[in-house]
This record gives structure tokens, C-alpha cells and sequence, in this order.
RNA sequence: GCUCAAGUGGCGGAAUUGGUAGACGCGCUGGAUUCAAAAUCCAGUUCUUUCGAGAGUGUGGGUUCGAUUCCCACCUUGAGUACCA
């Protein structure tokens, strides 16, 4: 009886989805343990050999944890919101729903024919009105809080209100908006409905607001920071420009230092790598240091001017105590009187008032200079210095000095207070600005030389020429500055993050609804009972031609406040039926949560039960690109811990231990063309010629780089009469590089071939033989005939050309020492998720066994329940063979027995000065004197030192034995 | 620029606490089987070599009886981030 794959996958393939092999219980005597993959988006391409690379790894640990006893969680489902669908129903006018469900059986279908283990009763899909109905009420809840910095946590809003209905708002101390005025709770409460909703709109966790924005017009869409890469669109490549638009916004910033602190201290729910917790970390850009107020110097025209502002919001303060002031952030408050200048971003919005008559052309025509320029431009021209002089200038807090106060583009608006204090001495950028505009270059470090750059050795520092800073170093400076500021009233300790609010609207069909309508341009929640809100019909899917999203196409996108329902647009009174959000959610909204739905996936009336939060509490293991380390698992990560504030889920991060596995990679194959001619030449006779590389498909291509000519010449009208010019042998060799996986690179691999053709446990070993998961790695379809052949050669173990030969004979000494090192090593390895070793191992055993002929079911049956992670389809096939009639899945992994690995002797290396030369059989047992004894009187030892009497013998008993000398 | 990771045969990679470098597999070479091929099996395969042996894990140094492994400097590649004050 042979291996006959295709048969035994689709037998058990149909045995664990009617036997729902896989569905997994929300209570059992077993512990839990919850495995996830990072669901995909379900493109039109289907699937490559790289995409299931990590969704082999963790069904290997899934099922490794059901043989260890384990009641395992391990669903899988669909980010199926997205935009590739929505572009091509703009080109077609398929809905993109359509789309999707095509898609998506294709991916079933692929991922079904590997052989996963995935519960498939708890599937979720983004785009469905049952599932992101959740989305929308999460977005409810987190309209619905504010961030207390008191408490650390997230709060009702209702709770806010209360407290400036009775106190106002100075002694909240909340994660919100900038410049909020103070307001008493007389204030408060004699303010309209819409003052009010406006003023809360400032604190809410979720807020609409006019902010800059990445602005895509190709796409015609916002993106977030993290969908931006070298300051192009990350889909697609296009222009990005800033542009100030209303938008939803979510207040991740509240949650900075907690999304740090997890990374840092909590490391027993965090055990994610470092590299990924420093992107993280990156990402969020801690940086610790001081505010500085300066005053502006005031003229006779910003008298003026600031009169007149002060008329006009009605204060009784009177200008002289009340100048322009000017906020920078700082990381080196101990330079404070090393400041030569101040430098604020063009766009800064005292730019306008502070400007002189005198500057006031040259000041314009920068801005407008700058605010041409897109954000790449910008990116990419660090080296030109460029800036303006104000004219006006502002007063030192301790000298009392002017200083003259500069814009420039290298200082941004968006980072800090969009001004800095200007020390050339101890900031490079500074330095050049002086150095080119010819600015004074103070210096305050001592026997430090500054004729040629800053210097910004915090360290070594020690400040002179600083007043009450003098002879101070770093630390105490610093202290002893902020300090200082404080006396003053001009300046405190401060912590600047660089993680901004994350944009979460966006102008496109295809995503969730927001479950929002307005009333007098203020934005109403609609309650969570009419949940959920869905995507309405559209005639087209593009903006409409006023510009508004593609919702806007909608004729039935209202809302009737008093029924409660969907309403006409045509309808609408602004008195009960009001307009509707048209913009939509981004693609990371169903993302921040879906972990949590799997573990409830059918429940009508909460996101998810108590008793089921409470049972599988976290994911265990997630496995994912780390391509999303700034954008979803920063996202879910701040969700959570908002979920974790209202009471929802036990632990504030969502996955205990996480891995990202590596891309596979292509390996391209090129032929090459004479120029001018259609003859191709084989690898070797390239040299020197004239020649044209060019992409051939790697399905012609031979395990030895051998060309499939007629393949290749079918493949191309323009090939079809192309001559070869071939090697001796009569071969026609073709060069291989590793690239990308891609299309255009003709290198992309199917797993559906890959299964037909040597099955999907030979495609599940070969993934993993590969390389360490974590790694970036070429695939070569050449090699996966080594697994292959190791499968037929385990199954030659079990079955011989008249049928099963397995016996009951009693297992020998070498048989039970090679199944025992075995079962140590792929245990040891699968905990360390290095799973390309042990497919090695697997290797090493059956070529043991298959030398040692062993026949005993005693061996061969634990061996199967070994591999059966990684090869699930024949290990099932054959323990079935061995007269079980239960599946092999939930049987239990065989325990090491460390006595079969004793040995009684060892086989020494004998090195001499540490090389190793000859080895030596001796007893284990025997002692470090005799070792040393039998060493020196044997013949290759002497021959070794030729007479040399060693200067020191060291013996290592059970490892080396070294002579030096 | 800053942060991080990695450099081992023709190729993918192994060596888990400092102790026989190159496991396992691909490819290659030779042989068996076959009319032939595929498949299968056996042997060999880091480099140099005067066939005794010698050298060797990106480069240079250091610690050690002993370093792919630890330390220092440098080079290369990849990833993240980027006028972040």
C-alpha cells in the first residue's frame, strides 16, 4: 500500500469538519488556551505559499496544546472591510459585498485544503451587520467617556457633567483638547445645550473635531499616520498633503504612558519580542522635559491687537499683565541660557501678530512657500535651511534679554507647541540655522569646543555662563532650571509624547457605519438598541460631485429621532429626522476587538458574555506580520485597555505572548536575451555579452535552474520563435534571485499546486523546515521533495508491500532511545517555537528507526501522536490504521523518560589547544585521573605532541578533554 | 542621523548554559536497479593540500585551557523611525 496523500487529506479534511473536530467548549475541566492568527483580508489574488506560513505555526501550537491536555481556542475569520473591494465596484458596480463573498470562499477553500484546526463555528467577518454592530457600540462607549488623569482611567461622561454642574471645570484634570478656557459651574450651567455639547465634545474619548489631516486626493480619502510610509499613501503610493478637515478623531494619547507602561512593567501579560516593543515604544515617542512661557516683547501694534482680542471675548484683564506669550517644549531645560533665538513653525498661530510691518512681505511669502510644499518635499529636503525673521522678539524668563523670534519650517506644527527655544550650542539643527542666518551662538558648556558643531553630550556635561546653573551638571540642571521656571510661573516639568490622536473617519463605502446623526451641525449617538446601523444602498461609489463621502449618495441615510429608524434623506426636517454621518470607519475599527468576539461569537444582546470574557480572559498566542506593530496591535492594544477601564474584560492587554513570523520570498528566475535579437542564452555563456535579464515563471523552471524551453516559448507570442543557446549537456540554465513575492516578479507560488502535487502535510513540513519562523526567507519549490520523501519514507515504517507491518514486538533498547530523544526534543522545540528543528528531528528518527527496522507499535504510535501537529493528515491516516477509531487530535503527547537516554560511556573529543583532533571512547563513570591517564598513553597523543610534554591537561568529565602545550 | 536585528559550505539552515562547527534537507558527483526514464537505494560532497596534515563561522583586536557563542572597535545587509526640539 502506498502514500496515497490526496485521498488520506480530503478523508480527514471531511472527518474533522462533520465530526467538528475542532469546535472548542466555553467551559471545560481543561485549562484553556486561545491561539490566534491575524485574520486576513481576503483579497481577489487568493492565497501564496507565504500567506499560511504563519497560520501553520500556530495551528502546529494549537494542536500541540490539545495533546497536552488543553481545551484550545482557535477561531479564524475575516477582516473583510477594505479598500481593493470598494475599487472595484467603483470600475464595475459590483457591490463590494459580492466581491467579498467570493473572495472569501476562495479563501475557505484554500485554507481548507492545508489542513488547519480552526473552529469555524466562531467565524467573524467585519463587514457583517451582526458583527460590526459591536464596532458601533464600542465607538458609543468610547463617545460616551472621558479620560481622568486623576483616577488613570476612562470614565462616564455623564460623571464629568456632574462635576462642572457643581465645580466648573478647574479642578478636573482630564486627557483633552488644548487651550480648553476655565469655566465655573455658574458658567456651566448657564450655558445652551449646544455650548455645552461642544465643550464636551473636548474630552470625550472619541471626538469630532477640525483638525490637520493626511489628505489623499488620489484615493480622495484621510489616512492615519501609520498609513503613510516615506510620505506616500501605503496603498497605492500616492501623494499625501496636510489639510485641515472635520473628522472623528480617537483619543489615544489619553493612553500614552499606560501603552508604555504595558510595553515596560507588565511584561507577565506582554511577552511580546523586544524589536517589537521598541517599534511600539518608537511609535509613541516618550520624551522628558520642561515647558518654557516666554514673553513677547510687545510693540505698540500687538498693544493694539491684543486689545482688541481681549475686547472681543469681553476679559477684564487688562493688556500690559496679559502679553503674547509664547509655549515651548524642551528636553533640556538646563541650556535655558544658552537660547540665542526662538524659531516657531510657519503655520504657528502667532505668526500673524507678532510679525513686524518691516518683515511682514518676506514673512508671508515663506508661509505660503511652505504650505505648497507636500509633505514627501518636505521629507525629502532636510538639508536646506530656510526661515524668516519676524521682527518682533521675545523676553529671556531669567535675563530678561531679547531674543529675536524666527519661523522655520525644520520646527514643526504638529510636534509639541509647534515652537522651540533655540540653543545652537546643544542642538544641531539650531547650530546650522544660526550658523546660516548669522545668529549669535552662545556657549554655555565648559571646555567644550563649538567652533564646528553643536554639542549635545548630555553626560559630560557642565553648564557656565548660566547664572544660578553654573557648575551644575546634566541632572542637577535640569532639576534645578525646572525649579527655577516654576517660581517664576514660567514654565514646569512636562512629558511630550509623539503618538498623535488617530484619525478615525474616513471617506469611503466600504467600512462601518458611524452610529451618528446630527442636530444643529453637534454630532447624537443613536442609541445602542437601534444597533446596528447599515450601509445603505448607493447608486455609485464614489464622492458625490458637492464632495461629500460616498454616502452621500444614499437616498435613505437619515435619521428619525423620534421612531427610531432609518429615514428618507428628502425627509429630513432637521426637527425629528436629521442627516446621518457619511463618512465611514477605518479599516483598523473591526480589527481592535474581534479577538475578544470569537470567544462570543453568536451572542445577540453584548459584545461578549462575562462568562465568556472571564473564562478565556486573553489570547494566549498571536501570531501576525509585524507590519502591523504601529497600526492594529497599537490600536487594539489602547481598545482594550479602554474595555479594561469600563469593567469589560479582565485584562487590560489582549495577547499574552505574540510573534511575528518572517515574509516568505520569492526566488525569481531570469533568462537572458541578446540585445537587438530573440536568442536567449544559458547562464553560463552570458559573460561579456550584451544581454537583457528577464523574468521567466518559475514553474519552468527544474529543481537544477533548468529551463522548461517549450514552456517558456508557449508562455509569449513574442517567444515562440525565440532561439536557445544551451550548455554543453544540452540544458538551458536560467539565474535565480531572491525578491519579493510578487506578480510582476513571476515568482508567486500557489499552495494549491503545492498540495495537489505532494500534498498539504508536505507543504506544512516544508513551510516550517525553512528556517527559524521569526526569519525572512526564500521560497524554492525545488526542496519540498526532502519532506516529501521523508513522508514516504515514515509511512514505509508502517506499511510494506503486503500491507501493515506494525507488530506488538517489545521495543529494543535503540528504539526506545531514539523515540525518547525525540519526544525531548520536538517538545523542547515547539515550546521555543522553533519548528523548523524539529522537522530535522522527525528526519533523524525515522532514519533511525527505518535503520534499525523497527516494526513495535509501542514506538510507532507515540511517534505518530509527535508528529501529528505538523502533519496532521497522515499521522490521523495511520493511527487510525493502528486500530483506533477516535481521532489522534485531543490523544495524549507521550511523556520523556530520561532513563532510555542513559549511557555508559562516552566518546571524548580530544583537543589539542582547543582543536579538536581525534576522539576517544571511555567510560562515563570513570575518573578525571584515569581520563587523563588513558589520554596521554594513547598513540595519536603522542604522535600530537611529538615529544612536547603538555604545559596543563584539562579534563571536562562527560564533554572534552583539552592538552595545552 | 537615531533605534533594533542579522552576517556560518553552491543554497535553506543546525550547533538551547563557552566544550567534536557545518546536524537535517536541497543541489552536485559517483554507483546499484532499469531496455530507458521516473521513482527508490548506497557512497561522497567547507576550503587548501606535498595526502602527513593545515586553515576555517563578515573584518580587526580582547577575555579563556577552549569562542559561531562573551567583551571592544569597524564593515556589510535588512527592518523601524526620521528636522520630535
Amino acid at each position: 500500500m502506498n502514500y496515497h496523500f490526496n485521498d488520506i487529506e480530503a478523508k480527514w479534511q471531511k472527518y474533522w469538519a462533520e465530526n467538528k473536530t475542532f469546535q472548542a467548549q466555553n467551559q471545560s475541566d481543561k485549562p484553556k488556551y486561545y491561539v490566534l492568527d491575524m485574520f486576513p483580508y481576503p483579497s481577489g489574488a487568493g492565497l501564496h505559499v507565504g500567506h499560511p506560513l504563519g497560520y501553520i505555526a500556530s495551528d502546529i501550537y494549537a494542536r500541540y496544546k490539545r495533546h497536552k491536555g488543553f481545551n484550545v481556542l482557535h477561531p479564524q475569520g475575516y477582516d473583510s472591510f477594505g479598500l481593493p473591494a470598494e475599487q472595484y465596484a467603483i470600475q464595475t458596480g459590483q457591490h463590494p459585498a459580492l466581491t467579498t463573498e467570493t473572495n472569501i470562499k476562495t479563501y475557505r477553500r484554500q485554507l481548507d485544503q492545508i489542513g488547519f484546526s480552526f473552529d469555524w463555528s466562531r467565524e467573524v467577518r467585519t463587514s457583517d451587520p451582526n458583527y460590526y454592530k459591536w464596532t458601533q457600540w464600542v465607538f458609543i462607549q468610547l463617545f460616551e467617556s472621558w479620560y481622568n488623569k486623576d483616577t488613570n482611567k476612562a470614565e462616564a461622561i455623564t460623571k464629568l457633567i456632574s462635576v462642572f454642574a457643581s465645580e466648573g471645570n478647574t479642578n478636573v484634570n482630564a486627557a483633552c483638547d488644548d487651550a480648553i478656557e476655565t469655566f465655573s459651574a455658574e458658567d456651566w450651567n448657564s450655558y445652551l445645550t449646544e455650548q455645552q455639547e461642544a465643550i464636551l465634545l473636548k474630552y470625550r474619548l472619541t471626538y469630532l473635531a477640525e483638525t490637520e489631516v493626511n489628505w489623499c486626493p488620489a484615493l480622495g480619502t484621510v489616512l492615519a499616520n501609520d498609513e503613510i510610509v516615506n510620505g506616500v499613501s501605503e496603498r497605492g503610493g500616492h501623494p499625501v498633503v496636510r489639510k485641515k478637515m472635520t473628522q472623528w478623531s480617537m483619543r489615544i494619547s489619553a493612553y500614552a504612558e499606560r501603552l508604555l507602561n504595558g510595553i515596560d512593567y507588565n511584561t507577565d501579560n506582554l511577552e511580546w519580542t523586544e524589536s517589537l516593543k521598541d517599534i511600539q515604544r518608537n511609535w509613541i515617542g516618550k520624551s522628558v522635559g520642561a515647558s518654557v512661557t516666554f514673553n513677547v516683547k510687545m510693540t505698540s501694534e500687538m498693544l493694539k491687537l491684543v486689545q482688541h482680542d481681549e475686547t472681543e471675548r469681553h476679559s477684564e484683564l487688562n493688556s500690559e499683565s496679559n502679553p503674547y506669550k509664547i509655549d515651548v517644549f524642551t528636553t533640556r531645560p538646563d541650556t535655558i541660557f544658552g537660547v540665542s533665538f526662538m524659531t516657531l513653525a510657519p503655520e504657528h498661530e502667532l505668526v500673524t501678530k507678532l510679525t513686524t510691518e518691516t518683515q511682514k512681505v518676506e514673512v508671508e511669502a515663506y508661509i505660503k512657500a511652505t504650505a505648497k510644499r507636500s509633505e514627501r518635499d518636505r521629507m525629502a529636503d532636510v538639508k536646506t535651511i530656510s526661515g524668516v525673521f519676524t521682527g518682533a522678539y521675545a523676553e529671556h524668563p531669567f535675563s530678561k534679554e531679547p531674543i529675536p523670534i524666527w519661523i522655520g519650517d525644520y520646527v514643526l506644527a504638529g510636534y509639541g507647541t509647534g515652537a522651540v527655544m533655540s540653543v545652537p550650542c546643544g542642538d544641531q539643527r539650531d547650530y546650522d540655522f544660526a550658523k546660516h542666518f548669522n545668529i549669535a551662538i552662545p556657549n554655555i558648556f565648559d571646555g567644550v569646543d563649538i567652533s564646528e558643531e553643536a554639542f549635545a553630550d548630555k553626560d559630560k556635561t557642565v553648564i557656565v555662563n548660566s547664572d544660578f546653573l553654573n557648575g551644575l551638571k546634566y541632572k542637577k540642571a535640569v532639576k534645578t532650571a525646572i525649579y527655577e521656571l516654576e517660581k517664576l510661573g514660567q514654565g514646569e516639568g512636562k512629558t511630550n509624547y509623539r503618538l498623535r490622536d488617530a484619525v478615525f473617519s474616513r471617506q469611503r463605502y466600504w467600512g462601518e457605519p458611524f452610529p451618528v446623526y446630527y442636530v444643529n451641525g453637534l454630532p447624537q449617538m443613536i442609541d445602542a438598541k437601534h444597533l446596528p446601523i447599515t450601509l445603505p444602498e448607493v447608486e455609485k461609489y464614489l464622492p458625490t460631485e458637492t464632495g461629500e463621502p460616498p454616502l452621500g449618495n444614499a437616498t435613505v441615510w437619515a435619521w428619525d429621532a423620534l421612531k427610531g429608524e432609518l429615514a428618507k434623506n428628502k425627509d429630513i426636517d432637521n426637527v425629528n429626522i436629521h442627516p446621518l454621518e457619511l463618512n465611514t470607519m477605518p479599516g483598523w475599527a473591526g480589527s481592535s476587538q474581534y479577538f475578544n468576539r470569537y470567544m462570543d461569537p453568536h451572542n445577540e444582546n453584548e459584545i461578549f458574555s462575562k462568562e465568556a470574557i472571564d473564562y478565556w480572559k486573553q489570547v494566549d498566542l498571536y501570531i501576525g506580520g509585524s507590519e502591523h506593530a504601529t497600526g492594529h496591535l497599537l490600536y487594539a492594544r489602547f481598545w482594550q485597555k479602554f474595555m479594561f477601564d469600563m469593567g469589560l474584560v479582565p485584562v487590560d492587554e489582549f495577547a499574552k505572548k505574540l510573534i511575528n513570523q518572517g515574509m516568505i520570498l520569492g526566488t525569481s528566475a531570469f533568462v537572458y536575451r541578446m540585445e537587438g535579437t530573440n536568442t536567449f542564452l544559458s547562464k553560463s555563456l552570458i559573460k561579456n555579452k550584451d544581454v537583457q535579464p528577464i523574468h521567466a515563471d518559475v514553474s519552468f523552471v527544474n529543481a537544477s535552474d533548468e529551463l522548461d524551453i517549450e514552456a517558456f516559448k508557449n508562455w509569449r507570442t513574442d517567444f515562440k520563435n525565440a532561439e536557445f543557446i544551451t550548455e554543453e549537456d544540452g540544458s538551458f540554465k536560467v539565474s535565480r534571485e531572491v525578491e519579493k513575492m510578487s506578480k510582476s516578479k513571476y515568482n508567486v507560488v500557489s499552495p494549491d499546486n503545492i498540495c495537489a502535487q505532494y500534498g498539504a502535510d508536505s507543504l506544512r513540513l516544508y513551510e516550517m523546515f525553512l528556517g527559524p519562523l521569526e526569519q525572512a526567507k526564500p521560497w524554492n519549490t525545488a526542496g519540498i521533495t526532502g519532506v516529501h520523501g521523508f513522508l514516504k519514507k515514515l509511512w514505509k515504517l508502517y506499511f510494506g508491500e503486503n500491507g501493515l507491518t506494525v507488530t506488538d514486538a517489545e521495543p529494543s533498547k535503540d528504539n526506545l532511545k531514539t523515540l525518547h530523544k525525540t519526544i525531548k526534543k520536538v517538545e523542547e522545540d515547539i515550546e521555543n517555537f522553533s519548528f523548523n528543528t524539529s522537522v530535522s528531528t522527525f528526519m533523524i528518527a525515522v532514519n533511525e528507526l527505518t535503520a534499525q527496522k523497527c516494526t513495535s507499535k509501542n514506538i510507532l504510535e507515540p511517534l505518530l501522536i509527535l508528529l501529528s501537529p505538523y502533519a496532521p493528515h497522515i499521522a490521523e491516516e495511520l493511527y487510525s490504521q493502528l486500530g483506533h477509531d477516535k481521532s489522534i487530535s485531543t490523544a495524549p503527547f507521550p511523556e520523556f523518560d530520561a532513563s532510555h537516554l542513559v549511557e555508559s560511556s562516552k566518546n571524548y573529543p580530544i583537543s589539542f589547544n582547543g582543536k579538536m583532533r581525534f576522539t576517544l571512547e571511555l567510560p562515563l563513570d570513570m575518573s578525571k585521573e584515569d581520563i587523563e591517564a588513558a589520554v596521554m598513553a594513547h598513540d595519536k597523543t603522542k604522535e600530537q605532541l611529538q615529544g612536547r610534554q603538555p604545559k596543563k591537561v584539562i579534563v571536562v568529565p562527560g564533554k572534552i578533554v583539552n592538552i595545552v602545550g
